[in-house]
DNA sequence: CGGTATCCGAAAAGATACTG
DNA sequence: CAGTATCTTTTCGGATACCG
């Protein structure tokens, strides 16, 4: 769909829909699928989306298997790439909100297909994999 | 996004929109995204979509980043999961040939929303991380 | 060709303790 | 409360050797 190949010349078979886009975009696409294709990543944005603004304990308590470092990391490597805000108020005890920024949510909307299909094929999945552990 | 409803009562201040769906499906979910969610199967899934049947070298020589342990490794978790099969033919020298399922098809339909995001906002990105490492 | 098995160093994740 | 620092454990991924 958005990776490219460059092949030279061949009229081939098939294959013949997208193709030769630079391939330093490219990289940089997969890249930023490595880094937002991330199991905690996903989840932190539904619960954002789901949610609304949250302050840290309160999304801890909301994914329980999450540890406080990976939260802390992901949230923060978050921020960095413009997914979301992070509000502190000068109070004690320390309250610090976050809270999606308009392309955190555009990502949320993009991945919004993937868990709908997860929750659509759950059982595809449970049966397949019976399948082919019978074997 | 796909959790959902039928709460019982209370007012509440606000958060009133998913909660109560039944935790064991929300946990399998979460699971499944867990498996699903992960840079290599992505990539792989985009790979089949955009090239069709593959056999193990081609796929390898397509995404030159990939081990070959975490190749094999991959496809067959992919496999179990029932996304794509593995056909082997018995000539030598030995070929064997990948391709997606309708399931896996699907999924890769699901996340197509998510590479197109990964190239829209790439530079929106860029831009955040600069902000935010200038500080 | 298409793997599997093993070893190994590096990186990521987890658990625990401490702090402004 | 919202972290940071530190230590341990697990996983990742490259390299190499070998097999049907």
């Amino acid at each position: 769909m958005v990776t490219s190949m460059s092949d030279g010349i061949e009229p081939s078979t098939k294959a013949r829909e997208s193709e030769v886009i630079d391939p330093r975009i490219e990289a940089l696409v997969t890249e930023l699928i490595g880094r937002v294709a991330d199991k905690w990543t996903m989840i932190l944005l539904e619960v954002f989306e789901e949610h609304g603004e949250q302050r840290f304990t309160q999304i801890a308590r909301l994914v329980p298997d999450i540890s406080q470092k990976m939260l802390t990391q992901t949230l923060r490597r978050m921020e960095r790439d413009g997914m979301i805000t992070r509000h502190v108020h000068a109070v004690v005890p320390p309250r610090v909100d976050y809270a999606l920024t308009p392309l955190g949510s555009s990502l949320s909307e993009a991945f919004c297909g993937v868990w709908v299909w997860a929750a659509a094929n759950l059982d595809r999945v449970e049966r397949a994999r019976e399948d082919f552990d019978a074997r």
